[in-house]
DNA sequence: TGATTTAGGTTACGCGCGTTAGTCGGAGGT
DNA sequence: ACCTCCGACTAACGCGCGTAACCTAAATCA
């Protein structure tokens, strides 16, 4: 019989057989026994009466070779009594298969867009998939530091991870590094300047333009714009959306009500105070703001407020991004359109997923859409 | 010689040794190579004409078993030729050493903390460790998703780390499961509700005494305090140490003066309201408000723009916590004391470095100064 | 009744690497 | 001329596990 050939081995082996004697104690007795040298299957399949190959076929339940309903018990059992946790590393040396992704990011840096990994990781988690996270410290693609972050990939690829994400804290062209094309690899919330890796960005464009369209829902049609550094992806979108708008009501975009400004609570403060001056009330001054950011948003209701004029009464406000703490915690809290970092990072998750599985994926770049939140400023 | 041995074993083995022929390609080709099957140790100590053992004592630059400096570098010129990397989860196996580290935390989910992962994940790479991070949604430590923290916990031990973080996104007493004590295991922001386990918190303490002590400086007797719920450890901690401040300058705390509000803008502003109107301009009314958050503070600064006073020439404001978003944002910039996340975080993973090594720790819970950081709002 | 299938396993090999216990040829000592 | 010692390596084993190939007794079939 099977038994009595595992039994046979459990006699030539007293120390391990001693040990699945008297396992079954309390579970702090579990916990330091696990501790000292760890259960492995061999220790399993021996309490159970089986085989190790018999132990690893119904863990990795293989519908195939039949293991009767019986044996599946025992060994069940026998992984409870002895608190039986297998060994990641080994199964993925054995089975050449990591189902690791990894992430590499300055979002560990900057908690501005942390969303973005904790979508993936809930994606990857769902997909019973461990998601690595490696720092890099570099803001820019040439930075000073570019080391660490070929550092970070290399350590990842170290790992054996099937696939790389590669995420920016703001949407822009990045030059991932070479050793990168070694897996499947996604770009998040920026893309690919040189090569042709897939990426996932914010849909901007749509984003200006829903902004705008509410506005002009609310009889808002003189709007003033509050813009970002022209020349970055997001400013490009956002301001080309808001054009789209104005058009599809009728209107043109007046160069005037444009103002660019530092990306801080400062730039929109200057900012709106330009709009705002340029113009006597009621006489062209606008009566909505659209902030491309919340942080300049929140300069620019202290314009407003300085002036004597109310939100939304006199001066609707839109802004930009929903960072969180800004958006909701301003009076009144500020209508926004949200960045989809989590979609985002979902989305990148699932992407990889496709790629490694040798699936085809949706497009090169892939869009995700910016939704309105609706709030008190408008 | 060494070589003929070598050379023999490429001879009965013609695919490993046609891979090894062609090598010396372009990068390109190394990393198609790298991708197919991974360049082993093997390979390299093919390529070198060396044992593998030989390559191995090398790699991890054994100071014993002398190597010669000639073998060392064909070594590495082997191994740079291949495009060799090692196999981590391989390492782990054979010598019984992850060099990896758990962090278990909801800060994937809150952003607030984050700061905690990014201190930790430095330090971490400072001592060529890897960080993994695993996901817990639950808020409270009695919520529903206890199952997601066990699984978490129970992931990372699955990875055989040799230590778990578990880190909070505000401080306060939690229950660590218990599968958590079979690795060494450190608390960050968080303190062990019911067993021993090492903790490191912030020092609230000396954080509330430094607030009151610069607004003392800055010739303020009468000093409002927005409280948060008045029974958690940070609420405590602050206000006991805004009562020693007082107490060193031989004044007391006026109970009237201390006003707990719902920890977000608009119940620091309705607490600033509150002590603002309790008191006529000049005839008691504070000129100083310490906030015992951020939040608070943002929603003081809009009370007392309205009643027309200025910051912070009519009343200094004074926060708590440094949330960046706000406190850099806000207008003017808010003096507020920081909660020292990384530092925690880094702390974190030092003193789980001594655990693991055997050594001492120098407290069972250590406190980390919270610094003062002057901006213009005193 | 003997041949064949099938249920329910088992044996044996290898994944990539760390590590202990050698091996081997030559220099130095007597 | 013999022994010892040392420098520079190598052979071989095991880490925990997945998996292809094989085995055996009972049930089924011709």
């Amino acid at each position: 019989m099977a038994r009595s050939t595992a039994e046979g081995k459990a006699a030539t082996a007293p120390k391990a057989s001693g040990e699945a004697a008297n396992a079954a104690g309390t579970a702090a007795a579990k916990a330091a026994k696990a501790r000292q040298r760890g259960v492995t299957m061999t220790d399993v399949a021996q309490r159970a009466g089986v085989s190790r190959t018999t132990v690893s076929f119904v863990l990795s339940n293989r519908a195939d070779a039949g293991i009767s309903e019986e044996t599946k018990i025992r060994i069940a059992e026998a992984v409870q009594e002895l608190g039986y946790r297998p060994n990641a590393g080994a199964r993925a040396l054995a089975s050449q298969r990591s189902d690791w992704y990894g992430i590499v990011t300055e979002i560990v840096t900057a908690p501005f867009a942390v969303d973005i990994i904790k979508g993936a990781q809930d994606q990857a988690w769902l997909d019973r998939r461990f998601l690595l996270i490696a720092p890099s410290d570099q803001a820019d693609a040439h930075g000073p530091n570019q080391g660490m972050e070929d550092a970070a990939i290399e350590k990842l690829l170290e790992q054996r991870v099937e696939g790389l994400l590669y995420a920016a804290t703001y949407h822009r062209g990045v030059h991932v590094p070479e050793s990168a094309s070694e897996v499947p690899t996604v770009l998040i919330n920026c893309f690919d300047a040189d090569g042709k890796l897939p990426s996932i960005v914010p849909d901007e464009r749509t984003g200006g333009r829903v902004a705008v369209e509410r506005l002009l829902q609310a009889g808002h049609t003189r709007i003033g714009i509050i813009n970002l550094d022209p020349d970055i992806p997001a400013a490009i979108g956002r301001l080309e959306g808001a054009r789209e708008a104005l058009a599809a009501a009728g209107l043109e975009l007046d160069p005037e009500l444009v103002v660019s400004g530092h990306a801080t609570a400062d730039g929109g403060y200057a900012a709106a105070c330009t709009i705002l001056d340029r113009y006597p009330e009621g006489e062209g001054q606008p009566t909505a703001l659209f902030c491309l950011n919340d942080r300049m948003a929140m300069g620019a209701y202290d314009a407003i407020k300085e002036r004597g004029l109310t939100i939304p009464g006199d001066i609707a406000v839109i802004g930009f991004d929903n960072q969180e703490l800004i958006a909701a915690y301003l009076r009144p809290k500020l209508t926004t359109v949200a960045l989809p970092f989590e979609e985002m990072g979902a989305l990148g998750v699932r992407t990889l997923a496709a790629l490694t599985a040798g699936q085809p994926i949706a497009a090169d770049q892939q869009l995700v859409d910016c939704p309105l939140l609706e709030r008190s400023s408008v």
